[in-house]
DNA sequence: GAGTAACTATATACTTAGTATATAGTTACT
DNA sequence: AGTAACTATATACTAAGTATATAGTTACTC
C-alpha cells in the first residue's frame, strides 16, 4: 500500500537499481516490515508503466539504475499531504468483534483476553524499542513508536472497559 | 481481509444468496463499509473451493443458497479465537512521516495539521454516530464507536506532541 | 400505460499487493 | 574445495478489491 511511495522516497534520496530499494526499505523501517524482494521488482515495473519512476542505464555491474522523474516526485508530494483516512473497521478486531456478537459467540471473554495479551507483549517490545532507537538516535522512530504505544494504550484501556461491560 | 469470515459468521446465522449477504454485511455494518458486489461472489467461490460454504439448492427465484460446513464454522471460530497483532505501520501515516523525514520534507507542519484536521472530523462524525448507535439500542456498534474514538484522542494526542517538537 | 429511475441479482474482467519460488552470481568462512 | 549466506532479478500465483456488464423487478410519475 505505502511501499509504492515508499519506494519513491527512496529514489528521490538517489538513484538505485531494486536490491538497494529492498535493503534502503529495510533499513527505513529498521527492519520491522520484511519486504519481499519480488514486490520490488513488480512495483518498480508499475512505477515505471505510469511514469514515476525510468531506468535509462546500469551500472557497471548490469544492475538497472532506477531514477525518479518530475512526476514521480509530484505523486511522492501529493501522497505526503494527502492525510489518511482511518476507517472504523481498518482495525480488524472491531469486525471481528461485531461478527463473534452477531453468531452469539459465547467466547468473548477470551477473545478479549488473548488479545490483551497480544497487545501487552507488543507493548513490552515497543518499549524495548524505544529504548534501541533513543540510543542509537533514531528519533523519528522513537517518535513512530510513541505513537504506536499510545495506541495500544487506548486499545488496553478500551478492552478493559468492555470487559467490565459484558 | 475480513469480509471472508464476515460471510461466514453471516452464514453461521442462516442460509443466504450472494445478493443477502451484501446486504448483510453492509446491515451488520450500519452502512459504514460499502461491499462491492463483485467481491461477495467471488469471495463465495474461494470459500465453496476451500470447503468452508457450500451450495446445494436454488430457492424458489433460482438464487444459489449458501450454506456453511462444519469446516467453515471451525474456520470461523478460528478466526474470532486468533488475537488480531498489529504492526509499527498498519497506520500509515507512520510511514509517510518517516518517508517525509527521509527526503528532508520541508511540509511536515502542514501534513500534520491537516492530519488533525481530519481526525478532528472523524471524531465528530463518530460522536454523531455514537449518539444515533445509542438512540437505536445499537450497543455493540456503539462499543466499536468508543474504541475507534479512544483510537482518535491517542491520535490526536500524538500528533500534538510531535508537533511541539518540530 | 409508457417510461424511467432505483433496486435486486449475478457474473466477469481487471488491477494491486503480496507470497512463493526459481535461478544465478558473489562473498565469506572452514 | 565445499558450502552457507548474501546479492540480485524474475516470474508464477493468490487474494482482495474495483469497475463494469447484464438482466430482471419494483415503484413512481407524467
Amino acid at each position: 500500500m505505502s511501499v509504492k511511495h515508499s519506494l519513491l522516497a527512496l529514489l528521490y534520496e538517489k538513484p538505485r537499481h531494486g536490491y538497494e530499494l529492498k535493503t534502503g526499505f529495510e533499513a527505513l523501517v529498521e527492519g520491522l516490515w520484511p519486504l519481499n524482494a519480488g514486490q520490488v521488482y513488480t512495483t518498480l515495473d508499475r512505477l515505471e508503466r505510469d511514469s514515476f519512476v525510468e531506468s535509462l542505464s546500469h551500472d557497471k555491474k548490469d544492475r538497472k539504475q532506477y531514477t525518479i522523474t518530475q512526476a514521480g516526485k509530484e505523486e511522492l508530494w501529493f501522497w505526503l499531504n494527502e492525510p489518511v483516512g482511518r476507517s472504523l473497521f481498518k482495525d480488524e478486531f472491531y469486525i471481528k468483534f461485531l461478527c463473534a456478537s452477531h453468531v452469539s459467540y459465547d467466547n468473548k471473554k477470551s477473545m478479549i483476553r488473548d488479545q490483551k495479551e497480544t497487545i501487552l507483549k507488543d507493548i513490552l517490545h515497543l518499549t524495548h524499542l524505544r529504548k534501541q532507537m533513543s540510543l542509537s538516535g533514531n528519533d523519528t522512530m522513537k517518535l513512530l513508536i510513541e505513537g504506536a504505544l499510545l495506541h495500544l494504550e487506548a486499545d488496553m484501556k478500551w478492552l478493559e472497559r468492555i470487559e467490565e461491560e459484558l
